[in-house]
DNA sequence: AATTGGATTGTAACCGCATTCAAATTTAGT
DNA sequence: ACTAAATTTGAATGCGGTTACAATCCAATT
């Protein structure tokens, strides 16, 4: 409620000093300072934000869209990015895409109108060309997805090589008929993920069954239903690759229902390790990412790009690794 | 980029006009009005958020602050809030607490600073005077927690009547020794769902073992070692009431590794139904709460405050229910 | 004693937009 | 055709800060 002027007129200077105890205090007086500061505390005072920024031309909130907050997986990153955000001064702006591309288009009006000083990406429903037309004029960073062949600074893991990891680990474990429920084909990660899989594949002289490779939208039901699927062909896989962790708790939970069990049945192997993998029974066999520090790195990036700074390097690819658990067994049949 | 007045020199008119064409289109002649929105929608022209904000003295960002972005329960509620802010032309600024009250006061600030316009509050570590003194300044509501004897606006079940129905339905199963692990008693939460317990005991009869109650923090872990501390004593439960289900999780793991089932041996009921109670084996019979519709509630709430309607009410209790699911089964002890 | 210069502080001009008030233009009425 | 009324538009002001610039003060220097 109290403006600077009322502050001012308290402590018997003038706002402009009022300003300068904030900004520049090595510019006042000793006194001046303390008498003023004191009046500042009496009030509670504190600078309106609108008044500042309009003056200044910049703000110290930043925008952050996830494609569902529910994922587990993403509210691990948003208190990475928050963590270093708060820690300098900075505040986060939440936008929930729910998984529509239309809706995460929206939020770059927020950026528009300057309500938010730079953004980072946990999505990638917007086409990659919009997306460097948004990165040249704002500081962007991308986190966990990336746009092949776009220039914009990205933290992410390297989707390819950890899910050929994965499917490495099942085939020394002597599987040769291995399902995949892939994530939804439009998105780069769906696509990485299955490409490691297709390469750890070919490397190790193991057939693909077009049959046992199935679509799913990284949704927990999308895994149970994939998995039903593949338990319907006469040929049943002996080992299953879910492309995420909650479609990996889908096929777990389908193959269960039919009377089977993980892992002695059919093992199954998840992709994120969120935070109910290991709760899960049996605990899923997964990919872990590092979520928390994606997110704070994806931060500090965006704080270089947002002051300015010379940045040597803007693409990061954190270290993933594989976490051995319950749901995977070596293959009996 | 462009501002008001590169609009107003292209299309030959003040920048008043221009303005007017953006607020009050009525008052300006068809064709003005056509032309100005060409060179708008030429210019890519946003207004800025700022410069608006500080003469019209009011935003369209509203903090929420949550305790555990983490918890899927609380990622839910904040979709309902995002859901209805976003179709009334508000964005959400998100306030991630880290279950530190000190942390949480902090966000005050952003009020202060007019960076927000409102807040809703998920959590309840701030002392409920300085709630209430804040809240008197402006618009704030409570979701979920709630303050005794405050008079804020509050949209939340009944947590006393709703533990009292999860512990009936124990005692109707025919559990006499039932175990009860309860949230922080710092809480409110972990309060009034205790005395909802020992309400429901004592009206049946029931004799409340002490130290079969323990208390948790609300957290998988303590779920986990508060059941480990159940069983070790000589008479164990035969049904375990746990305050939330990511407790209840721990308790059913706990049982699991002392070689016992559930529900044969113990049966556990959960609190909150969160996304992963259906998908946890055995899938948790737990209290639903109306996460999304207390956030819409909430947010239309917070809307009234700030556009000052008339409130003819401002506390909602909403409808809870018991899902039943696989986690308690008759007593046979 | 007059001059100089550093340290403090005050004055005033913006920042981009909404809005009041008066001017300009159009329409209507006689 | 001329005036009054209604409609449309523009110039000026202020929202609450920041900051360039000017003014003031006082000790040090000459």
């Amino acid at each position: 409620m109290p403006g600077i002027k009322e502050v001012a007129k308290q402590a018997n200077v003038s706002i402009a000093t009022v300003s300068r105890v904030l900004s520049k205090p090595e510019s006042v007086a000793e006194e001046t300072i303390k008498r003023v500061l004191e009046v500042i505390e009496d009030l509670n005072y504190q600078p309106n934000a609108a008044a500042r920024q309009l003056r200044m031309s910049e703000t110290t909130t930043i925008l952050v869209v996830v494609p569902d907050i529910t994922n587990t997986f993403f509210s691990d990153v948003l208190r990475g990015i928050e963590f270093v955000a708060l820690e300098n001064g900075y505040q986060v702006l939440l936008g929930d895409a729910g998984n529509n591309p239309e809706q995460e288009k929206g939020y770059l009006n927020i950026l528009r109108q300057k309500k938010a000083a730079g953004m980072i990406l946990l999505t990638a429903g917007i086409e990659a060309n919009l997306v460097e037309e948004i990165a040249a004029q704002y500081p962007v960073v991308l986190a966990c997805e990336y746009l092949e062949g776009v220039n914009v600074p990205t933290v992410s893991i390297d989707n390819v090589s950890s899910a050929r990891k994965a499917t490495e680990y099942l085939i020394n474990l002597g599987h040769k008929r291995i399902g995949y429920i892939s994530g939804p084909m439009n998105s780069v990660l769906g696509r990485d993920r299955l490409k490691g899989f297709y390469q750890a594949m070919a490397q190790y002289n193991v057939k693909v069954e077009p049959d046992l490779v199935q679509e799913g939208d990284f949704s927990y039901k999308s895994g149970f239903n994939m998995m039903l699927k593949l338990l319907a062909y006469s040929h049943t896989p002996t080992a299953v690759f879910a492309a995420n962790d909650e479609m990996a708790f889908g096929a777990v939970n389908a193959i269960e229902e039919k009377g089977l069990t993980v892992p002695q049945d059919i093992s199954v192997i998840g992709f994120d390790n969120i935070k109910f993998s290991s709760i899960f029974k049996p605990a899923l066999t997964t990919i872990s990412q590092p979520t928390f520090d994606i997110g704070t790195k994806a931060m500090e990036l965006l704080i270089g790009l947002m002051t300015k700074q010379e940045m040597k390097k803007t693409q990061f690819i954190l270290e993933n690794k594989l976490v051995l658990r319950d749901s995977c067994y070596k293959c009996s049949r």
